[in-house]
DNA sequence: ACAAGCCCTCAAAGCGCTTTGGATTTTTTT
DNA sequence: AAAAAAATCCAAAGCGCTTTGAGGGCTTGT
């Protein structure tokens, strides 16, 4: 039986007789032959591989814990596809580069990226390399045209400290992720707003910035509640943070909930998955692995298709009522 | 110039004078010029990949977090010697075949195991296969032969057991990883040698197996601390629970260190990282992120060449003194 | 000045597939 | 039963590199 045919049963081509089909598939099978995946990106000049590159802050090291969750999702699409994930963890300062050096030596087919800040560079160096992307979150700053998935980050804070404040709190703290990223950005807002609506006058020191490790959530909201009015709520960015303030809220024999009231961002983690009847937190929830799941999607779409019209999709964190909001304690 | 000149001026062959290597560098430099990955390792017949398949148990859709550190720090290492860096998240039923699969079309150099069981499969497949490996652990009720990088679990848990046995404490719980994990045996083993060297008899009540989640921490410290005589000291597999069992501890309103002593496995996750000046957690720690270095370089290493004798590396975790271990409170 | 040797360069083959265009066989139509 | 159409199959070219084997230009030794 001739190469032709048996590639041509193998990738399902019509020319071929559903009875040979069958033979080829069989044999195949046999003796587990796959197509060579070398040889066949070369013929076909696609490399069915998707990259992700993952920046790791250069000064803490840090790897941000949702990006595994991310993937989880993420990857069971491109496996449906048959894609590969090419992922690379790479010092934050040498970001561009290596998309530039994966684009030239055309080793992806496109990019997820990830963590944009609110000024982005590799939106528009990306759309000059015209290599198909992705961006997982937004960048408030560009004007550039781009695919993203996204979730209402300005909205769900919004709401989040609005909920605090009908309960009656007034200096509310947040402890957020790093101020250049997008996603603090559009929470601060959203933070500001509610407290501005209702004529809150809090000064930045109610506002922390920092990555989102467990010793900063402790850090900060010690910092926090050694104001001379310590905050009564506080709202934050991430559940592991969330976990450093039980700490420091522990530690100064303040109760959760009772003593001071928390909102966190919760991503759904699967290692902190909050299912509780009652969850622990009161927090604005979205799946990260269903951002994931959508991001590769539409990626898979736009690689497809190139000619694809720009799209954006906008997630709305559900607002999950938990035990860890109550009312102020009357001094 | 000639293809073959290029070629070989790229690659550092010595057949080719400095200056005219200086020449091509610096119009390969100018022009962006990247040899064509997909054309390369068809011509070369190597895919220049390692492969990393991170099994997501299907039950709970749970991704081991200390997997991104890993992948960290061998990401690294792989980037310095031109490799890329495959990673699939799949179901653990169909572990095996994936690495077949990869095989079969030749998608990678080598693999790493993550989260080998006591019973492990995939080594003895993994040697069929002869494909080049790494173990991210060890399996004990394997014969075969392998590389692989562990931490001496037994020990460890056996010192911190020794550790809280010393302080005074008598009736001790483990809450530990899903039972059929090989780290997990090594540990229960560890935990019970130092009981029984110092002849506390304890049921089996006091070990719980699960998966390492936050709720899982949590769930598993009431039940301990439920029993008729609850346990005053724990020991962890992972500071994701260890956090879990602080938020038990909160709600029986028990103090961290001074009614539960509690010592925790510390994988020194960037985002966990406990570097106060005296600890948050008495631990035994060792760095995932430098097991993950240090299996990237013997995997490249085996690589680099096939007749090498398969090695294992023994990390020893450190017996860290925090502040989340005391003697017993009087009763 | 000529041969030998060395360094450098080049044309062509080959990596294992996909894809094109043509050849062959089978089926349908008249 | 012959012609037309459809269904199969095949040989060969090409994907963009690396690598082989051979040729050309320079230097050195005599």
């Amino acid at each position: 039986m001739s190469q032709t045919t048996v590639s041509r049963a193998l990738n399902g081509f019509p020319e071929v007789s559903e009875k040979t089909r069958q033979l080829v598939l069989a044999a195949a099978a046999k003796h587990n032959y796959k197509p060579n995946s070398r040889a066949r990106r070369l013929a076909t000049g696609k490399s069915m591989t998707i990259g992700h590159l993952v920046s790791v802050s250069k000064e803490h090291e840090m790897v941000n814990p949702i990006f595994a969750d991310f993937i989880a999702g993420a990857s069971a699409r491109y496996a449906q596809s048959g894609y590969d994930l090419l992922l690379s963890l790479v010092p934050d300062e040498d970001e561009f580069t290596s998309y530039k050096e994966l684009a030239a030596r055309s080793a992806v087919d496109g990019v997820v990226v990830h963590a944009p800040r609110a000024d982005e560079q590799r939106i528009a160096q990306l759309n000059d390399l015209n290599i198909p992307f992705v961006v997982h979150g937004r960048s408030s700053n560009t004007i550039e045209k781009y695919n993203w998935v996204d979730v209402n980050n300005e909205r769900s804070f919004y709401r989040a400290t609005q909920l605090l404040i009908e309960l009656g709190h007034k200096p509310i703290g947040l402890i957020n992720g790093v101020a250049e990223m997008d996603f603090a950005m559009r929470r601060a807002k959203g933070y500001r707003r509610a407290l501005e609506e209702n004529q809150i006058k809090l000064t930045d020191d109610y506002l922390t910035h920092s990555e989102m490790t467990e010793p900063n959530g402790y850090k900060n909201a010690l910092t926090l509640l050694d104001l001379p009015t310590p905050p009564t709520a506080l709202v934050t960015s991430s559940i592991i943070m969330a976990n450093g303030i039980r700490r420091a809220l522990d530690e100064r024999d303040l109760k959760l909930g009772r003593d001071v009231s928390v909102i966190t961002h919760d991503d759904d983690l699967s290692y902190f998955r909050d299912a509780a009847a009652v969850p622990v937190y009161t927090a604005t929830r979205s799946s990260v692995r269903e951002a994931g799941r959508l991001s590769a999607d539409l990626l898979l779409k736009i690689i497809a298709d190139p000619g694809r019209a720009p799209e954006g999709i906008l997630l709305d964190a559900e607002l999950i009522l938990g035990s860890s909001t109550k009312p102020p304690r009357r001094p």
